[in-house]
RNA sequence: AGGCGCGUAGCUCAGUUGGCAGAGCGCUGCCUCGACACGGCAGAGGUCUGGGGUUCAAGUCCCCACGCGCCUACCA
């Protein structure tokens, strides 16, 4: 069998993938136990005008992980795929296109518009769902759902018209968030706040009776213009005599009474503000609270509208702002201007500045959700977030602070409003227009124009795509989900929410976790963004080092921020062809071997290596497993890399070459092929999770990889690693003992190979290896070895005895656990460099051992600290102890 | 303005109940030794940002300062 010398990650990733799913591997139906556990996660919907980036590698690679380990524990396993509709974006890029024609969408009407989404949404839309394929993600395709389905629009109105009925959907003239350019209104959460040099405009206001006034300080001094009232602080001293008075609003000639609202900040400013209840959240509230009138003056255009006045209709907002500003200069009335920075608001999606307006429209009531979610985190800390710190705090005070949700949008993409009105202006809220007519009792109805936020249908996802409102079988096995993972950046928008519907309508939290990834910056620390140009796209990286070497870099970034770094990627691409190239070793030597789980288990005959070796692997196992049990990737990722490279290549492998390369077949040959086999496979399992397309080229090339190796949950399926048992963690068969042995050959091994570098022997000359170990023990180890201790040393004798006896031009090291070793180089020594050598480990054990003396030396340390460090303190000042007089003599005795 | 997080090797980052400071990359020397040069072996490199405190013991817990980042907010 030819096996190449480089691992190719496009040959192994091209035809796994369309197998697995073929097969139904992703489906949960491929477990055959009835008693399986269930373990759920819905996607996060990716837009569908996305396509992939790196955040989502992150996010999808964390969630295959998880999956593919539960999956292999013999979980019924389900991660649920889909794409969300993505209101705004979507029909801005279809307008785009349309634009290219010459065409808008008004040109189109509603309905033919609408059809041209779907058909864009047909040909082009969904990128992401091929991309995730290469990513190797272990989703339950059948299962995939769009936030446009009809089912999931029929869960949107039945949740609409409950929570309508229920008083919690309601539709008000409020003062909303305005984006002119968009032409629809926008929550909270869509609007951005960002930092803007501007000036502070200081008008005088004179008094009704021309005696006196009062200056404002304001940001905006069009709307003035629409001002009602000005308002001061209560308790302000200086304007005491002011409140009830009446000034003069000028350019208007209107008269606006002075108020008294405890809002005002006296410090800022004059102290006094003037009120612009249409175009101002703040003036809105103070308007409500004094009976103010709102007077209108900015349109949905952002221009001024008549009631501004003949001389200002029409204007767009800033020329407005340069006239008034001109027109108060003129009259002498202009105080003064400052610079001021102040933060602005935005439409997070076109950067257009949000004008606030008055506006009809429909509102979520989020008091009671919000305390039910409250509750739970209270009484039984749902969801856990992990991180908990700062996750939980940061969703707990934003739910604390919640205010009512704007859930219309003036969109023609997205789940239109299921209210409709009659001639008389009755509002009728239905699931279907039928409904809606019976209701009214007439056919005269108009649906309401408006569509639904798209987060609106999002919140349902953890169930509207499980089937929600039938009672179906998936979401009596797969609700509540088992863990959200997602970036930080919807925990409000989304992760919240999710909750409180979850608790409306299902009664039940929608998942137990919330895993926050962290965000991958770009190499200067700056968040990867479109428009800053500094993304790098995650298809490129998978071209460059391969799928699996990616998802291991992915996996390992866990819960913090990073910095991206091809070099890292590159580390792993390198794992990846170790990985390749160890099993490339063992497939040579493979002849007349087989996995063999009984090559497996542990017995006091085996040679060292082989009881070292599966202590380690159900150690790693244990590690692993504890490690995804807390959503430790980093840690995972580092102790399969640790065991592979360091324990399995470098240790293990070159211990056990002889036996395994031995010329001729023999029982005990093949014996050692056949445990080399067994751990590879079982290692290979171990990786499956990171990498799965590695390892399953791997594993299926492996002689004796077939059914009967599947988890017992899976016997009928066709063979593939995905389907082995995760290998467990038997805390029986890790070996301390035989670890501890391990470690003396170790260390031995690399105290010679220090000797051999520094005194420069050249790498192909043998050399006699003297030891000297008092402890029976030791020698019976070393003696055991010394077949491995001489291949790997390149010993041409290797003698042990209770005492050292060495010629005196040798080089000399002292070993753990009060051994010593030397090699003797008549005529080869430089006795200054061999003392340098020497007196330099002797500086590294004085200065440790003079740090515990004078640990010990404290009384209070054994006062205080419990008995075993004590007693583990002292062990370690007597084994440093005895190396150092040993180097002593050893340094003496040199010439 | 408030809240939160971070500062560990030249670089990117680990370090979860306080108990011997770690990895990868980079760097130095040696090496075509029959799995792998995307490799092997041996090394160098740290006042854990600074200053106080708690403790027998602090990278880890507390306080202050400096630097960097993020989030929230209704100062016109």
């Amino acid at each position: 069998m030819e096996i190449s010398k480089q691992y190719d990650p496009k040959q192994a990733e091209q035809h796994h993938y369309e197998r697995w799913e073929q097969q139904g591997c992703f489906a949960p139906e491929i477990n055959r136990d009835d008693n399986a556990p269930a373990f759920s996660i819905v996607i996060p919907p990716p837009n569908v005008t996305g396509s992939l980036h790196m955040g989502h590698a992150l996010q999808h690679t964390m969630m295959d992980v998880i999956t593919r380990y539960k999956r292999m524990c013999g979980y019924r396993t389900m991660w649920l795929p889909g794409m969300d509709h993505a209101g705004i974006s979507t029909q801005l890029m279809v307008s785009r296109e349309l634009k290219k024609e010459n065409l808008t969408r008004h040109d189109l009407g509603r309905e033919r518009f609408i059809e041209r989404v779907w058909k864009w949404k047909k040909e082009s839309g969904g990128q992401i769902t091929k991309q995730m394929r290469r990513e190797g993600a272990s989703v339950d395709w059948s299962r995939e759902k769009f936030t446009m389905d009809e089912d999931l629009s029929r869960a949107v109105r039945e949740v609409f018209v409950r929570l309508y009925d229920e008083g919690m959907i309601y539709r008000g003239n409020r003062i909303v968030n305005w984006c002119p350019n968009d032409q629809t209104v926008l929550s909270d959460l869509e609007v951005e706040k960002t930092p803007q040099a501007g000036k502070l405009y200081y008008l005088r206001y004179p008094a009704k009776n021309g005696e006196g006034g009062v200056t404002v300080a304001t940001t905006r001094p069009e709307t003035m213009l629409g001002d009602t009232a000005v308002a001061v602080n209560p308790n302000d001293e200086r304007y005491q005599s002011l409140i009830g008075k009446t000034l003069s609003l000028p350019l208007t000639g209107r008269e606006i009474p002075i108020v008294a609202d405890g809002f005002v900040d006296a410090e800022f400013g004059t102290g006094a503000v003037k009120v612009t209840p249409a175009h101002d959240p703040n003036d809105y509230d103070m308007g409500v609270r004094h009976n103010l009138e709102q007077i209108v003056v900015i349109d949905q255009y952002a221009k001024m509208t008549e009631a501004a006045g003949a001389e200002f209709a029409g204007l767009d907002r800033y020329k407005a702002r340069a006239k008034v500003v001109e027109k108060f200069e003129e009259s002498g009335l202009l105080e003064r201007v400052v610079d001021y920075e102040f933060s602005i608001s935005k439409c997070e999606r076109c950067k257009t500045v949000i004008e606030p307006l008055i506006s009809m429209q429909w509102f979520l009531r989020m008091d009671e959700l919000r305390d039910e979610a409250l509750k739970l985190l209270a009484s039984q800390k749902l969801p856990q977030f992990v991180p908990e710190v700062p996750y939980e705090k940061v969703y707990s005070s934003w739910l604390e602070n919640l205010r009512d949700w704007t859930i219309s949008r003036q969109l023609w993409w997205g789940h239109q409003i299921p209210a409709w009105y009659t001639p008389e202006g009755e509002v009728i809220v239905a699931r279907t227009e039928a409904e809606a007519r019976a209701q009214a009792g007439t056919d005269e109805l108009t649906q309401d124009p408006d569509v639904l936020d798209t987060w609106f249908s999002s919140q349902l996802w953890p169930f509207s795509a499980m089937g929600w409102p039938e009672q179906t079988k998936d979401l009596d096995t797969f609700y509540p989900t088992s863990v959200l993972m997602t970036g930080r950046d919807i925990i409000f928008l989304w992760v919240s929410r999710m909750v409180m519907m979850g608790l409306k309508l299902m009664k039940r939290e929608p998942f137990a976790d919330v895993f926050i990834t962290g965000t991958i910056l770009d190499a200067h620390g700056q968040r990867m963004s479109k428009t800053k140009m500094n993304g790098i796209d995650p298809l490129e990286v998978f071209d460059k080092y391969g799928v699996d070497a990616t998802r291991l870099k992915l996996a390992s970034v866990g819960s913090t921020d990073i910095r991206w770094s091809d070099k890292q990627v590159e580390s792993y691409r390198n794992f990846a062809n170790k990985i390749w190239n160890a099993s490339r070793f063992a497939l040579m030597n493979s002849e007349g071997a087989t996995i063999d789980s009984q090559s497996l288990v542990a017995s006091p005959e085996l040679a060292l290596h082989d009881r070292w070796i599966l202590s380690r692997l159900h150690r790693t196992a244990g590690e692993v497993r504890a490690a995804l049990s807390g959503y430790q990737f980093h840690e995972a990722v580092q102790t399969l890399y640790h065991f592979f490279w360091d324990d399995f290549c470098d240790w293990y492998i070159e211990l056990t070459k002889a036996a395994v390369t031995a010329e001729d077949a023999s029982a005990q040959r093949t014996a050692a092929r056949t445990r080399l086999l067994s751990v590879l496979e079982q290692a290979l399992r171990l990786l499956h999770p990171f990498m799965p397309y590695i390892t399953e080229e791997l594993w299926q090339q492996l002689p004796g990889a077939g059914k009967h190796l599947l988890h017992p949950a899976y016997q009928q399926a066709e063979p593939t690693i995905m389907l082995t048992a995760y290998p467990e963690a038997e805390s029986a068969l890790i070996d301390e003992g035989a670890e501890w042995e391990m470690q003396a050959i170790i260390d031995l091994i690399s105290r010679v190979r220090n000797i051999r570098s520094e005194m420069q022997i050249k790498p192909g000359e043998s050399i006699p290896v003297l030891i000297g170990a008092p402890d029976e023990k030791l020698r019976a180890v070393y003696s055991a070895n010394s077949n491995q201790i001489t291949r790997l040393l390149r010993a041409s004798d290797v003698s042990i005895s209770d005492q050292l006896h060495a010629p005196q031009a040798s080089a000399r090291a002292v070993l753990v656990g009060g051994g010593e070793v030397a090699v003797p180089l008549a005529g080869l020594i430089d006795f200054e460099v061999e003392r340098q050598r020497l007196n330099k480990e002797k500086e590294k054990l004085a200065s440790e051992a003079s740090k515990l003396e004078a640990q010990i030396a404290n009384p209070q340390f054994a006062e205080r600290a419990p008995a075993e460090k004590v007693d583990e303190v002292r062990a370690r000042i007597a084994d440093i102890g005895q190396r150092l007089t040993q180097l002593d003599q050893t340094i003496a005795n040199l010439q």
